[in-house]
DNA sequence: ATTTAGCACTCCATGAACCAGAGTGCTAAT
DNA sequence: ATTAGCACTCTGGTTCATGGAGTGCTAAAT
């Protein structure tokens, strides 16, 4: 097993590199304040922990670099404990204090102060939309041939869309339509409201209103295209200035997936659910993220799993201080939500 | 002034270069299939072009390359007029064929496609707000102590906003605030809103409901965060394959502007709403777009300037394609546009 | 039995020197 | 007015030498 020293030079090694990007050599680590041996101790102890795996050269001579498995090791076992600092607090009581009449601005906030506090790149995960009801819907005429719905959820959330009316089809009939959506699908969850919509409405909507299929055939887009998953992020330019991705192809394809892989990322997402869990690179399943770290965290209401707030960084990350931060904030995130739901 | 030889030349110079984005010497001119020159002659030519400025060596002895003023010249003078590939035409006609309800998705899946045709990035500034008249407001509770206040403007356009019931304000007198509001404020344009608010209707509240300020207080916030210039974006990822862009600094300032100055360049396309206009290089005001060449295309609705369609990419862009496909999407959008206010 | 000093060795980064290739400018011939 | 020919220039890639940083190992010191 490893030696008291051997951890303490792994820590070193890794937290070196972790701030200057650099290889660090024997000789480095042995000025270090409060490491008391030479060089030469250094560099058996190295050789050990090179031949487990938990460093690497990058080639022949030169200084070590942490392996991705020091870096598991690293994070399962040599974290120390962070403070934050007085500014990060402050930035987070802060960004909290604004009052916020929206969830969606909560989170947006909290990945925006995110990626500004950490310089990588965060992804959130909003509220989970699968508990929210159906509170009211509505349709306005916006002129004689077009109108909008109206769609209202309990926790506030608004869809919308404009559609032509049917030819023919009167006020009158389509105010009998909006009551009956109404008296059938309010207090519905909205995940089921595809199913009632079909087992329940479609007949009646049969009965009272002669354009039904129409009518039927707007809700049915309507409700298709609605996604319940809502990503957010920031700081998508962060990643251009981390001094590890200098490699264009490499930037090209993390930049597209997150552009374009959306979905993807809001599934991986999803899947994350049990408090604060870290991926680092090829432990990631994502191509395009074998050179990052991938730290979420999960955020809750009751004990039910509410959303994740995740954060994009290079392997080489402020693992300590991510950590921290990001367990400050789902606690925040999970304040506010049940603050908000009363 | 110029012969015709050299006008061909000049073109020649820069078609290649748009094509391959390397410098194109004499001996590659004269072997183009319709230039019956020597090398030798065309030399003599290039140092002409050279002279007044229209084309650049990189070094002492390589190639041509256009410049900035060739670009200029050769958009102002020697644009052939291009005919769309039965490709182009074909997507864009489908693209606009599905069915969308919104203007929103229009103008969307219009971004989508141009950067898609043209792997450049692009920026859409969406019909403008300014003339739209709020149709419709209204205030839904959600719980005993909170409520979403729903915008609906004569286009179709839906904005909300959720906020804590004031304390002791029952729902006769709330539902007394909103007929006042929608009184006095349907039918009035959107721009004008905060200025009637303050003129007619803050008196009128006072004297009706007890509450008149915090709801005052909510209606002037709501209506300050409304940004009503929307920005939509095509091919962000676009930016980053272009050969042209290598020098990560540059792409850094490139891409933080995209993701950061949205306002500035909402301003920016707001103040070209002449047709079809060109910035090359050093003639954009934009410190991060001196590199890049910048289209932009206006819409109208029977006459009037609705929104501007834009595109960024290198200078070395392929100006004739990238022109008449605007040209011609403007005019769909337009169309759509039209359709839609029926 | 640890720890350390010393030394030979390895590898990278840098810069100089050196081509081959591509392209130019100029002159003289057509 | 056009072109062929030729000397000249600059780039990009390769090779070679050098200094520096770091290692591994052995032998001495604690």
């Amino acid at each position: 097993m490893l030696t008291e020293r051997q951890l303490r030079i792994l820590q070193v090694i890794v937290d070196d590199f972790i701030e200057t990007a650099q290889p660090i050599g024997s000789r480095a680590i042995s000025n270090k304040q409060d490491v008391a041996y030479s060089a030469a101790t250094i560099r058996n102890d190295m050789a050990e922990l090179e031949q487990l795996g938990l460093i690497e050269k990058t080639h022949t001579s030169s200084g070590r670099v942490p392996s991705e498995r020091g870096y598991r090791f690293y994070v399962d076992h040599l974290l120390t404990p962070f403070h934050l600092t007085r500014q990060d607090t402050s930035a987070i009581k802060q960004t909290f204090s604004a009052n916020m009449r929206e969830m969606e601005e909560v989170v947006q906030q909290s990945a925006a102060l995110l990626s500004e506090l950490t310089n990588y790149t965060s992804i959130i995960l909003g509220p989970e939309m699968l508990e929210t009801k159906l509170k009211h819907i509505q349709i306005l005429n916006l002129s004689d041939f077009s109108a909008v719905m109206i769609l209202v959820t309990d926790t506030g959330h608004v869809e919308h869309r404009s559609f032509r009316i049917p030819d023919g089809m009167d006020h009158a009939e389509m105010e009998k339509a909006v009551n009956i959506l109404n008296d059938r699908l309010a207090g519905v969850p909205l995940m089921m409201v595809p199913g009632r919509l079909k087992a329940e409405v479609q007949e009646l909507l049969k009965q009272h209103t002669a354009h039904y299929e129409t009518i039927f055939a707007y809700l049915r887009s309507f409700m298709e295209t609605q996604q319940p998953l809502k990503l957010y992020f920031g700081g998508k330019t962060n990643i251009l200035m981390q001094p590890d991705f200098q490699d264009l192809n490499k930037l090209r394809t993390l930049y597209t997936m997150i552009e374009e892989e959306g979905e993807t990322i809001a599934q991986l997402l999803k899947g994350e659910q049990n408090g604060l869990h870290v991926s680092i690179g090829t432990e990631n399943k994502l191509d395009a993220m074998q050179d990052c770290s991938f730290v979420t965290a999960s955020y809750t209401a009751d004990g039910t799993h509410m959303g994740t707030v995740a954060l994009l960084g290079p392997t080489r990350m402020e693992y300590s201080r991510v950590m921290s931060l990001m367990h400050v904030l789902t606690g925040k995130l999970t304040n506010a939500y049940q603050d908000w739901q009363k």
